[in-house]
RNA sequence: GCGCCCUUAGCUCAGUGGAUAGAGCAGCAGCCUUCUAAGCUGUUGGUCGGUGGUUCAAAUCCACCAGGGCGCACCA
């Protein structure tokens, strides 16, 4: 998707200028009244020698126009150059004119940076109605979602945090965010999980339960469960009937494992704005609702599916007539049953309320993370929602790849009768909450990932978690360094500082590079790709251990200039810009800047 | 058999339809009388899996093929 959003960013508001530009010479009769400008982008050169923004205007006019791109380049120069700010443009290349600005315009552009703090880049939820299609949107993130039959394990911590990131991500970019874990606990599992807590229960009273039985929980993780029941309850559960038993056993067992669900989410920092029960919903009609709505659109009929396609072939299966919903309409490549020959409703079924509830409550889009070993589903989760909402609302379901869990290049098994299983308390216990979410994000959510835990724990530039907390402590280190060797910075007046004195290259190129910051945001946003704001601050981090080692060779460069306090002043100003941008990007990998790394 | 994801330097991976495809590691050669060397600089290394197509322009979009991973119930 080309990337032209209004004047959040320097990028945006060039191509907003450019394109007045173009429109002004069209009105002059300078350029044929029926052109088109579609295709044409404005973006930051690749190199630094083409110039300092871009835009492929001249070579997307060209086959229109009849004309060679450099032609067409002539044609457009005398009005671009007019843009404010520019220094220069110039046409390179198949036809890309490149701009370059004033050392001034740059100055404007940090002040800019400094004015905005640690939200730099940030756009706030505009008024509905009040902005450009799609820019900002009502979204509901469900994430997480661990079944309540169980604590979560390592295999769920991807999805964890890549679901609270991108909340932060589309947040920062402007939208309004719901963070919701929706609470399986109506279905059958629950029942076992039930059963096998009265099975605690039972051995916390003391009897001999021997091996547990095939079919329900074996987790260790119940034993306080059932010893929970024995004080609230001694031995009145015993004689109960065993529906009235379940009444009372299921709730709280469901309770006593969100417990330890919302523990383990809270030592990640990841917080949920709203828990949906299953069970909550069915008391509320349940189905019912979309069920009609369903019928009301022609998506369900009684049909018979071909036999599964599967090599393992279950040998019970046995054609028969279903309830089935017509997913195929909304691009599923079968339609789903949505009763089972027993009665029962089907799991896709029983997400129908789910999804509906939230198309009741107004979102825009719908999005569901789900690990990769779920993408048979996706296909039928859009069709659904787009079922359900006559097609106006879309549902998205980004796939997080498997994680492998290492130490020093060893697989760490994960098996639980091997004693070898880690837990995700262990995990942050291991290599730190901070640490841990941002080598989540290392990684292109969709790609597989290696996570050697020796090497995320080690305190070297191999590591980017370092690396960049690295830079943010340095940006902290210089202030406090320029307080000691100069009493009168102490308390710095920034704002006043007079950033024309910024005047070398590298510096120039880091205020650039600070620059892109916003577009990379919305970038990272609307293509619901967090990882890329890492490896941006990374980068980031990398100029600006560069400039300080500039530094060591040439004292001039120094940020800290003793004998002149106006240039230290102006350089304090870059270094807070720096640490901004920094900030702002660790903020919403819920990643706390450090201000020192001695430890 | 079908569907989804992946294939980029020796390794692990970035890459927004644009200009000479990048980073880290590994390898090689350097920088500590220092604003923290927990860092920096230089350098070696590529038929972007293959073949076609769309386009002014393809690692990027489309089709087909090959290889790898995951999934393929009326279970959850």
């Amino acid at each position: 998707m080309p990337l032209n959003p209004s004047a959040d960013n320097l990028f945006g508001l060039m191509h907003q200028q450019i394109m007045a530009a173009l429109k002004g010479l069209q009105a002059a009769g300078q350029l044929p009244p029926e052109l088109r400008f579609d295709g044409i982008n404005t973006e930051p050169p690749r190199e630094q020698a083409h110039g300092e923004v871009a835009t492929n205007a001249a070579m997307v006019l060209a086959k229109p126009l009849g004309k060679a791109p450099r032609a067409v380049a002539d044609l457009l120069l005398p009005t671009l150059q007019q843009i404010d700010g520019v220094a220069a443009v110039e046409v390179a290349g198949p036809g890309f004119i490149n701009f370059r600005f004033h050392p001034a315009f740059w100055h404007g552009q940090l002040g800019k940076i400094l004015n905005a703090g640690d939200r730099y880049g940030y756009l706030t939820p505009l008024q509905k109605g009040a902005q450009k299609e799609g820019k900002s949107e009502k979204i509901n993130l469900e994430f997480v979602s661990v079944n309540p039959t169980g604590p979560m394990h390592v295999g769920h911590l991807r999805g964890a945090i890549f679901g609270d990131v991108l909340a932060n991500l589309l947040i920062a970019a402007g939208n309004q965010v719901c963070r919701e874990y929706y609470v399986n606990d109506a279905g059958n599992q629950v029942t076992v999980l039930a059963r096998s807590s009265f099975l605690r229960y039972r051995e916390a009273l003391g009897e001999d339960i021997g091996a547990i039985p095939e079919g329900l929980y074996p987790g260790d993780y119940l034993k306080p469960v059932g010893e929970a029941l024995v004080q609230q309850h001694g031995r009145a559960l015993l004689t109960l009937p065993e529906d009235q038993m379940l009444a009372i056993v299921r709730p709280f067992a469901v309770a006593q494992m969100l417990t330890l669900i919302k523990a383990d989410l809270a030592s990640l920092g990841v917080v949920h704005d709203i828990f949906t029960s299953e069970a909550g919903l069915y008391e509320k009609g349940g189905i019912d609702k979309p069920y009609q709505v369903l019928e009301q659109a022609d998506l369900i009929y009684r049909g018979t599916l071909p036999p599964p396609k599967s090599k393992k072939v279950s040998p019970d299966w046995v054609p028969g007539e279903l309830v089935l919903m017509r997913s195929t309409r909304y691009g599923d490549d079968q339609d789903r049953p949505l009763k089972r020959s027993n009665g029962d409703w089907t799991y896709i079924a029983g997400d129908l309320p789910n999804t509906w509830q939230k198309i009741e409550r107004g979102f825009d889009a719908l999005i569901v993370p789900l690990g990769v070993d779920h993408a048979g589903y996706v296909a039928r989760f859009e069709a659904a929602a787009a079922a359900l909402s006559n097609g106006k609302v879309r549902l998205e379901a980004p796939l997080t790849a498997l994680v492998k869990f290492l130490e020093n290049g060893a697989l760490k098994k994960m098996s639980k009768r091997g004693g070898t299983f880690i837990t995700v308390a262990e995990v942050i216990e291991e290599v730190g909450r901070d640490s841990l979410r941002f080598m989540m994000l290392w990684r292109k959510h969709n790609m597989p990932m290696d996570f050697d835990l020796a090497a995320v724990r080690e305190q070297s530039r191999e590591n980017p978690v370092f690396y960049v907390q690295y830079a943010h402590a340095r940006c902290c280190s210089v202030f406090r360094q320029a307080a000691e060797a100069m009493p009168q910075l102490a308390q710095p007046d920034l704002a006043a500082a007079d950033l024309s004195l910024l005047t070398e290259d590298s510096v120039l190129a880091l205020i650039r590079l600070l620059t892109q910051w916003p577009r990379l945001l919305m970038a990272a946003a609307v293509e619901r790709e967090p990882h890329r704001i890492p490896y941006y601050l990374y980068e980031v981090a990398g100029a600006l251990h560069a400039l300080w080692n500039e530094g060591r060779e040439e004292t001039l460069l120094r940020f800290i200039q003793p004998t002149d306090p106006a240039l230290t002043l102006a350089r304090l100003v870059l270094v807070q810009g720096v640490r901004n941008v920094l900030a702002a990007g660790l903020a919403i990998l819920g990643v706390v800047p450090v201000e020192e790394l001695r430890s």
